[in-house]
DNA sequence: TATTGTTATACTCTATAACTATA
DNA sequence: TATAGTTATAGAGTATAACAATA
């Protein structure tokens, strides 16, 4: 019962992030990818493909595309020359920062629940996702 | 700080659906469209379009795709000859079922809380999608 | 031998614009 | 005039397989 509301609220809210990413001319990959890259903490490809549930070799291109908008850049690893490691530029932090900006904004479904009962659904949701963390290491 | 949890819930779940679709060789918008298609009711290619939130051009290529696989197939509408109809063959009810089944299995985050839990969070999650229900008229 | 990233290839999804046949 | 569906086109995401460089 409570994943079939669940799932139906996920359903409900699929379209807002390629929306919102839309609006800063980003792909939903294009918006996941640089919320990954955290300014100032280079990511290696390989890594960003595990992140994106993804083969290796859709990175080249999905980063070939926002590197050749100055969104980010190709760097060397120090420690493993096989290693490219991904950084965000300035622009590409201020894209970021207006994307995160967006998505963080509550949604109106969200919005219009009373205090309690965002309260009580941020500690069930938390509750839900520790017991992930929990299951994930076996 | 409830959207917070809930976004990183969702972003968790993400891959989910592409997974269980995949077992079944399905893409993630084959899955919806089949999602959409209840057994026995017609539904409106340009409906469909509606449903998926995509321009009506890309319904063609994959209701082809569907069609060729025997999933679903083309009517003619009885009240407007512009209109084709689609609806699940037999084999496609049955594919149907199946993914159906697999979406409805609540994932191991949800099925690990309490009932309690689980009931307060149906509560609250159903009360949200309630206030979307009403904006959506404005 | 295994891993990292790239390339080649093929398929799917996506939007826009132009078209047809209907209404 | 407007709507339903198709086609043509172009771009982007996706997986698989083969490859070079490096570990």
């Amino acid at each position: 019962m409570a994943w079939d509301q669940l799932f139906r609220f996920m359903q409900l809210q699929r379209a807002r992030y390629s929306s919102l990413a839309a609006e800063l001319d980003l792909s939903p990959v294009q918006a996941s990818v640089l919320k990954e890259l955290e300014p100032g903490t280079p990511v290696a490809m390989h890594a960003l493909a595990d992140a994106l549930a993804c083969d290796a070799s859709n990175v080249t291109g999905i980063v070939d595309r926002l590197e050749a908008r100055g969104l980010l850049e190709r760097r060397e690893s120090s420690h493993d020359r096989r290693v490219r490691m991904l950084m965000v530029t300035e622009r590409g932090r201020e894209v970021r920062a207006s994307l995160l900006g967006r998505l963080r904004r509550p949604p109106q479904e969200i919005a219009s629940l009373s205090r309690a009962d965002q309260r009580t659904l941020a500690r069930i949701l938390k509750r839900a996702i520790a017991a992930r963390a929990v299951t994930r290491v076996d």
